[in-house]
RNA sequence: GCCGAGGUGGUGGAAUAGGUAGACACGCAGGACUUAAAAUCCUGUCGCCUGAAAAAGGCGGUACGGGUUCGAGUCCCGUCCUCGGCACCA
């Protein structure tokens, strides 16, 4: 017997009348449940994709039921990859491709009956929306980041500033330096202002050095290098200067990590952005130093212990430091260029994992200290790193465990500046003690100590308090096809927004990379050169533009005149619920706060913080079965016989060629030809058994289970019951292909109670009138408590269990009765929406399932009326306990025995009474 | 190394306020029906002990060692282990 008949009745009726579109409704309060939308990838969902739609469908039918206007939308990140690199090969137009895949998840995802509403998909790679991705990106080009009013504001007014007064009293999210004045700046020409504005600009342009490989024709991330070459191919990788678009994020730093705290969000995922902002608070130190020219410079240090200052015994600078050039003395000239030469070709990856001996070179200079003039040798080793603080240290030995080990290796002093502390066999880093030997801080504690120096740095200008971050502003450019074109205009070098929107992605014949770093685009001449004689960028976006904004599309997805209708956003945000895996954390989530903080502060995103609670569900594993074949003949072994596993190599079959363990010997031998004719050993049943191995669900390890099949055989509500209970959504599990039997199992025994049908066919209900008893009404009042309890803190799993306990209650109480019946389906509506709608439908009910209201538990029902039982207790001592009353001898005495345990615990006390409430010993009245 | 989350039967997991640990389900074992299989239904299923068995009972048990409490999976201290993230960030 299969569900699937009714799954598809009711999907079309649900199709047919679009019981899922909504709209805003102010009577009544809104809810936005949201998943993050899928990439839309040639393979399809498998069946851990859903589990997260599957959870956000049933808060918003309950949510529904509670009178709730839910917004419960879908759609599809489809610029990306995968897309492209088909095309590549195939020379299909990645649009085409991105389409068909579409049609397949939206088939996928109406048969699991998710009730999304469909008029509101997006998709990032469609003209109409990218417009508005498009958009955003021009107001960071023209906006600019005011310290003094922590917002975003126009460049123009910038400008304006700038005319009047030039930039000194301009407090910017700017890595420009120099001070100019308003005759200055209306001196200047236009390509000079704009060089200056393009370091104010949110979105700005800049030189940076990138992983670039020639025989891939492309740039590469981090990752996607391994010692120097390619992950993918092992070509060589160069680190070539190129121009990139950059996000200012930086601008952002602070308010992204303050608004952390007001955030419903996993302590994890917290934890993880606030260490990747990394903000640390410390001193600008800066040290004299001459030249062997004679020219009289000064290093600027950026510490965190400041308060170590008399502990310092040498200062290290980055190989690529500026200052470097101008400090080496000419007799260390030819180690210090060839030590640069090293480090520069040396990848971040090597340097991290040579980690264990340090390396560096002296420059055969000093500097003197800021306070005792004490003579310090100056360094550049490549633990010190260009593009975090000043890219210079001053170093410790005593007090950091880095600057320890170069002391060390290299015959430097150190010297403990903390009170009983020797530094003799390992640095001491704890911010712990008094301090000795320092000058003025002597005898202050840690904490102290740093105060003081940071104020008196700033006094004696010698530097001053300063506060750094890790974060990093975000290249936005990628040399790709199958992304959001810029619109951007270059006039020489000087980029102008191009407010035609939307700047359409053009079709080009050829898709490989350009050989020049620059993507596919750039061979359009005719599209690139402008009639004005400018020319179009031809880098693409990142994958996570269109990501960080289309939950505000959600609201107003149609719009052709704005990102979206205000009096919508404003009704519908903040996303209530965000659902979603833990693998976005310093990624989308970052970015969707950071854009929405932006667009807040242009007035175009009523809220600052787009998610106020987020939940990561956790992965669904897979179950791979693994056969093994003999290293030396061509000979398959039954797992079970096997001793020695060294003697074979083993080989993942696909399984749909499996029952359990159990191999099919002929369906392998024609999936695999090339074993054929390969000899297989069975056990002493005649069997062939593989090993089954638990890991991650994927095609290349032959163990994808898909939907689809699942919920033709079982029907959509037991898989959708299948994935609720298989554990806590947070949780990492699984897939038991075995298990979905013990929800298909509860559906087909409500069924046939219910319905007394073997069958879908008919349209019979087997429901009695007649006034529910006390004890059936606990059980359904228990139930109701229960599962709403359970969906308010997302235990859904737990909920399926409550209602398999319920339907044997009822199938012991032979109740059939009416009065039971219709609340419970709506309680199962969210769950099993398909049958629940059928059993419905079945009862006559004329009102809409999908708008009945969620029942009420009450509490009069749950309590079991008691009477004091009196009994004694080892013949001694008499108790009055209080018990149900329609508790027997038989159920209290048990309790009482147990009991006689407390007269132990009571100290000479006396006990009076014994409260009993049901299932619970609760206290000993005194 | 640092930060975060966790450790409960053969398996996934339950125990919501510190109150009968192992709900519910899978798997497994036994049984019924069947020529047989599948499907379905019933019974049992933490370990050890007493008991011919059943009934009933006893003891131990939530990673390990301590502590608080009449009572601890739950709270506190220490140790070990697993998973996730970060990792020369001065």
């Amino acid at each position: 017997m299969s569900f699937a008949p009714i799954d598809r009745k009711w999907q079309a009726h649900w199709e047919a009348t679009g019981a899922y579109e909504i709209e805003e409704s102010p009577a009544k309060p809104k809810y936005y449940v949201l998943d993050m939308f899928p990439y839309p990838s040639g393979a399809g969902l498998h069946v851990g994709h859903p589990l997260g739609y599957i959870a956000t469908d049933i808060i918003a039918r309950y949510k529904r039921h509670q009178g709730y206007a839910v917004l419960h939308p879908m759609g599809f990140d489809s610029f990306g990859l995968p897309a492209e690199q088909y095309a590549l090969r195939t020379g299909i137009h990645p649009a085409i491709t991105t389409e068909k895949n579409i049609q397949r998840y939206t088939e996928q995802l109406k048969r699991i009956g998710l009730g999304y509403p469909w008029s509101r998909v997006v998709r990032t790679s469609d003209p109409s929306y990218y417009k508005w991705t498009q958009w955003i990106f021009l107001q960071l080009f023209t906006h600019w980041y005011d310290k003094k009013a922590q917002k975003a504001r126009p460049i123009s007014e910038l400008i304006s500033i700038f005319e009047t007064e030039g930039n000194q009293n301009v407090q910017a999210a700017t890595d420009y330096e120099g001070i100019f004045s308003a005759q200055e700046w209306k001196s200047w020409n236009e390509v000079e202002r704009q060089r200056i504005l393009m370091h104010y600009r949110l979105a700005y342009t800049q030189e940076a050095i990138v992983n670039w490989c020639p025989a891939l024709g492309t740039v590469l991330a981090n990752e996607e290098v391994k010692d120097g070459l390619s992950e993918r191919g092992g070509h060589p990788v160069y680190r070539i200067p190129l121009r990139q678009w950059f996000l200012r994020i930086t601008a952002y730093a602070d308010r992204l990590l303050e608004h952390l705290e007001e955030l419903d969000w996993p302590q994890a995922i917290k934890e993880q952005q606030k260490n990747w902002i990394g903000r640390s608070e410390g001193a600008y130190i800066d040290f004299p130093v001459e030249s062997p020219e004679g020219e009289l410079l000064h290093i600027r240090v950026f510490s965190t212990r400041p308060d170590t200052l008399w502990g310092v015994t040498f200062l290290v600078l980055a190989p690529e430091h500026p200052l470097v050039d101008k400090l080496t003395a000419p007799s260390e000239k030819a180690q210090v260029a060839a030590y640069r030469d090293w480090a520069k070709n040396r990848l971040e990856r090597e340097r991290l994992i040579g980690g264990g001996t340090p390396t560096g070179v002296f420059l055969g200079t000093y500097a003197r200290h800021p306070y005792t003039a004490e003579k310090l040798p100056l360094y550049i080793s490549d633990y010190v790193l260009m593009g975090y603080g000043t890219g210079a240290i001053m170093a410790v030995p005593a007090h950091d465990a880095r600057d320890w080990a170069f002391a060390k290796h290299f015959g430097l002093p150190i010297r403990s500046i903390i009170e009983g502390i020797s530094a003799d066999t390992a640095a001491y880093e704890a911010r712990e003690g008094r301090l000795k030997d320092s000058g003025f801080l002597s005898g202050l504690s840690v904490e102290e100590a740093i105060q003081t120096i940071r104020q008196r740095l700033r006094a004696d200008g010698k530097g001053g308090p300063a506060v750094q971050y890790k974060l990093r502003d975000a290249v936005f450019s990628r040399q790709r096809y199958w992304g959001e074109p810029f619109p951007i205009r270059w006039k020489g070098e000087v980029p102008y927004p191009d407010e035609n929107l939307p700047v359409e992605l053009p079709p080009v014949e050829r898709y490989e990379p350009t050989g020049e770093a620059k993507s596919p685009l750039a061979r359009l001449t005719s599209w690139v050169q402008l009639p004005d004689g400018s020319q179009r960028e031809t880098d693409t976006m990142p994958g996570w533009a269109g990501s960080s904004w289309y939950f505000l599309r959600y609201c107003d997805p149609h719009n052709p005149h704005r990102l979206a209708d205000p009096d919508k956003l404003r009704y519908w945000l903040p996303v209530d619920l965000y659902v979603g895996g833990s693998e976005h954390a310093v990624g989308h989530l970052l970015y969707a706060r950071f854009w929405t903080h932006f667009l807040h502060d242009i007035g175009v995103c009523p809220v600052k913080e787009p998610f106020a609670k987020l939940v990561n569900q956790g992965m669904i594993l897979g179950r791979s079965i693994v056969v093994y074949r003999r290293k030396d003949v061509p000979i398959f072994t039954s797992a079970d016989l096997i001793r020695d596993k060294s003697l074979y190599f083993p080989i993942r079959v696909d399984i749909s060629l499996t029952d359990d363990t159990r191999v099919d010997v002929e369906g392998f031998r024609r999936w695999m030809p090339e074993y054929a004719n390969d000899q297989f050993e069975t056990n002493s049943a005649g069997e062939f058994h593989g090993e089954p191995v638990i890991e991650k669900m994927s095609k290349s390890f032959h163990n994808v289970v898909t939907p689809d099949e699942l919920c033709e055989r079982y029907g959509a509500d037991a898989f959708r019951l299948y994935e609720m209970f298989l554990g806590p959504l947070t949780h990492t599990k699984p897939w038991d292909p075995r298990g979905i039997q013990g929800t298909y199992q509860f559906l087909r025994r409500l069924w046939r109670f219910l319905t007394g049908e073997e069958t879908t066919e008919g349209s019979g209900i087997l429901l009695t009138e007649g006034a529910p008893s006390a004890e059936e009404l606990r059980h359904l009042h228990t139930l109701i408590k229960r599962v709403t309890e359970d969906i308010e803190r997302l235990s859904l799993n737990t909920c399926v269990s409550h209602f398999m306990i319920f339907l044997n209650e009822m199938q012991r109480l032979s109740c059939r009765k009416r009065a039971i019946w219709l609340p419970v389906f709506v309680l199962l509506e969210p769950f099993a929406p398909h049958i629940a709608h059928e059993l419905w439908e079945r009862t006559g009910e004329k009102a809409s399932l999908l708008e009945a209201p969620w029942p009420q538990w009450n509490p009069e029902y749950l309590q079991v009326e008691e009477i004091e039982y009196p009994v004694s207790v080892n013949g001694k001592l008499r108790l009055h306990l209080r018990v149900p009353a329609d508790w027997g001898a038989e159920q209290i005495e048990p309790v009482v025995r147990q009991d006689e345990r407390l007269l132990k615990y009571t100290n000479g006390k006396e006990i009076r009474r014994i409260v009993i409430v049901p299932g619970k010993i609760i206290n000993v009245v005194v």
